[in-house]
DNA sequence: CGTAGAATCCGAATTAACTTCGGAATCCGG
DNA sequence: CCGGATTCCGAAGTTAATTCGGATTCTACG
């Protein structure tokens, strides 16, 4: 983990589709050189993954909403089984599993308000481990793309 | 919006790196048409960009909290500062901005406890606006990479 | 220092993918 | 049924990814 890996890493998070050729030119290494820099972020983990993002709008479902959950009894079996329930619901886009108050922080993007209604009152207050809900709209949600080393 | 362009949009959601020709083969389409198809998409605003995932583990920030802030008076003025001030701290990853009780919450991944205390007494309630703050450690995040329509 | 081994890097050649574009096919409103 | 617009295809040309043998650099140890 140099100071190239670091530039590569950071290329690859504002655009994952630049092209080997143009990162090597810009690092002044050879590209046959940067793929097996590549190769080997990919490879010792440090990049997970290459994906895609849609605009949710644009998917029809315009409207975010985070939501606290609280769950009882909080055991390893009960919170593990709520978050696969969670998991498996396709209004769900994240999920924190988290200290303090509140068990989980659900991340969800839904069509409107009703949409949201109705995964609250239909799908998770019908979980008998479920004591505490609390939902917020989100107004706006901004997530970083570049994320640099400590 | 068919049925070939979610199944295009679902593909590159799991796989920003698939390949033009790999995808057009899966939906028996021709190379060409499968690259117009993208090409829309992207101008139409319906995919937003590419990006690589980096382990935040491995970069050296493995510890993450989502820190819930009320700030007063809760003007536009006020808000809008706040979060300016957000998206240019490192640490912050991802900002919430909400509706209820809390105005924003912010999402960070730090090196450790140290970090983590050091962002939220030196930096964040140094801010006179901040009136109310509650951290929580993130035991875990998981976010779903393939989102569909709704 | 000097050296041996390992790791890294490079550049040319091969392979594969992207991109363009003219023409055929399809869709749709009148 | 017809005309126009849109979409789709496939071949050709361009660019990029990938491989690999050799050169260079680094490192640990005598």
């Amino acid at each position: 983990m140099d100071e190239l890996d670091s530039a590569l890493v950071r290329m690859l998070q504002e655009d994952g589709r630049r092209t080997n050729r143009d990162m090597a030119q810009a690092l002044g290494i050879a590209p046959s050189t940067c793929l097996e820099r590549i190769r080997a972020l990919r490879q010792s983990g440090v990049l997970t993954g290459f994906h895609a993002e849609a605009d949710l709008a644009a998917i029809g479902r315009g409207l975010q909403a985070v939501i606290a959950v609280r769950v009882r009894p909080p055991t390893r079996a009960v919170i593990e089984a709520f978050q696969a329930f969670l998991e498996r619901m396709p209004e769900v886009i994240s999920i924190f599993v988290l200290t303090g108050n509140d068990d989980f922080l659900v991340h969800v993007a839904v069509r409107d308000t009703d949409h949201l209604h109705a995964v609250v009152l239909d799908k998770l207050t019908k979980r008998p481990e479920l004591a505490d809900v609390r939902t917020s709209v989100v107004y706006n949600h901004l997530r970083k793309k570049v994320i640099g080393p400590a």
